[in-house]
DNA sequence: CTCTCCATTAAACAATTGTTTAATACGACT
DNA sequence: AGTCGTATTAAACAATTGTTTAATGGAGAG
């Protein structure tokens, strides 16, 4: 038999949609079943139980993320801050693409915001490896050495930035004009302003340290009266 | 009988957290009965059905958070940068607040992700004119007229950064290292980090621009070969 | 053919869910 | 004291859940 039309393999495929729609505990074992045409018993005789069933969509969602939006490789000589548009630009790709949310994002968002035991792989195996890229950007693109501190919350930074158009995608929605909607969402305006912004930010965070220092003083003080 | 003692009041008061916990579907009334110590019946009595006692719970949360944590009232000769940094700070004091998540914000957070009937209410009260005070504050701190994509974009680039300490939290704690974990979640850090961040990328947004118009040029040109 | 092993099926199971019901308790007013 | 209306209770209800079971199917080996 064919092995992506094993019984198996059509109840992974048809589980991830319905779980990253509703999550886990929504999702029920029936609906799974009757959208990839199998028995009800295929669950637990393939997986054992429902939550093993969602552990392996999960990983999945991961690899077919990952691959069909591959990191670019870069030549020696790339300037950083084009590197840096394009990490946006993947950050951007992977998990905002209004219209049609594809499953595997839906999934891989649900983990980030409740992690279960499926969490710790993710984080080892695809979080840690991209923000560690993401840093290394960071670093080129200052002149002067980082506290550790530092360059992970401008990493933060950056990719908050991203995250949030599709964190707060529906409240966005609902905040936004209609008529104008899409142009909030738009890939290409989305990944300008972030990197732009962020690139304004990191060039000149130094001069501003001595500035904000005061400014603080300020605030420190009109809290005091 | 003492309003706040009352059984509706006892079950609006237990609903908050749980609901907050576990989302409402995964809340049970059985369980916030229990912890109201009040009959099973209650909630259907005085509330009509679960969905509805869900409702008033949200709108409950954001009343007390709000007053919880008031905006502050600024002099006319109050520096830009000085609302900026307690905007932010604001923020992430209603937002953030590792060790112990109060069941509102839980609450209010689950309506940004999944809104459900609820969120409308709250994106007029309380999301837009939160959003219309950062926004003057973004004014205030440019010298020329912003069109109203770049002010809005702005606006979300510093909201984003704050609520992704929020959002992320579990995947954050599980990347950086145990020891200095509250180091990354310290109130003061992170309005340091966001405030002088934004106000660099801010300041400087305009001298990026053309230089940017290039790299995007070079980015593209790559992308081409 | 017959036996064996794995896959598949329908049915049943036990637990949990939100909601309803009918009875009871209690307090205020006449 | 008696009556009415509201509040509270325990029990039952019907629906849905994940999981188990025991029977059936069907292809390949001896």
């Amino acid at each position: 038999m064919n092995r992506d039309e094993s019984t198996k393999n059509r109840v992974l495929l048809a589980a991830g949609p319905i779980f990253a729609r509703k999550g886990f505990a929504q999702a029920t074992v029936r609906e799974i079943c009757d959208a990839a045409n199998v028995n009800l018993a295929s669950i637990n005789y393939y997986f054992g139980d429902k939550q093993r069933l969602y552990v392996e969509t999960v990983i999945l969602a991961r690899e077919q993320r990952a691959e069909q939006f591959p990191f670019p490789s870069w030549s020696d000589e790339t300037l950083p801050e084009v590197k840096l548009r394009e990490f946006v630009a993947l950050m951007l790709r992977r998990v905002v693409v209004m219209q049609t949310v594809p499953w595997q994002v839906g999934l891989l968002m649900r983990e980030i915001l409740n992690p279960t035991e499926a969490c710790q792989q993710l984080v080892e195996e695809y979080f840690r490896p991209i923000f560690g890229r993401l840093l290394r950007i960071v670093d080129e693109l200052v002149d002067r050495p980082l506290t550790t501190l530092q360059r992970t919350q401008i990493g933060f930074s950056i990719i908050g930035q991203c995250l949030h158009y599709r964190f707060s995608a529906g409240v966005i929605s609902m905040m936004v004009e209609e008529k104008r909607r899409q142009e909030y969402f738009d890939l290409e305006n989305l990944t300008n302003h972030i990197t732009e912004f962020s690139i304004a930010a990191i060039r000149n965070l130094h001069d501003i340290e001595a500035a904000e220092a005061e400014t603080t003083a300020v605030s420190a003080r009109e809290a005091d009266k």
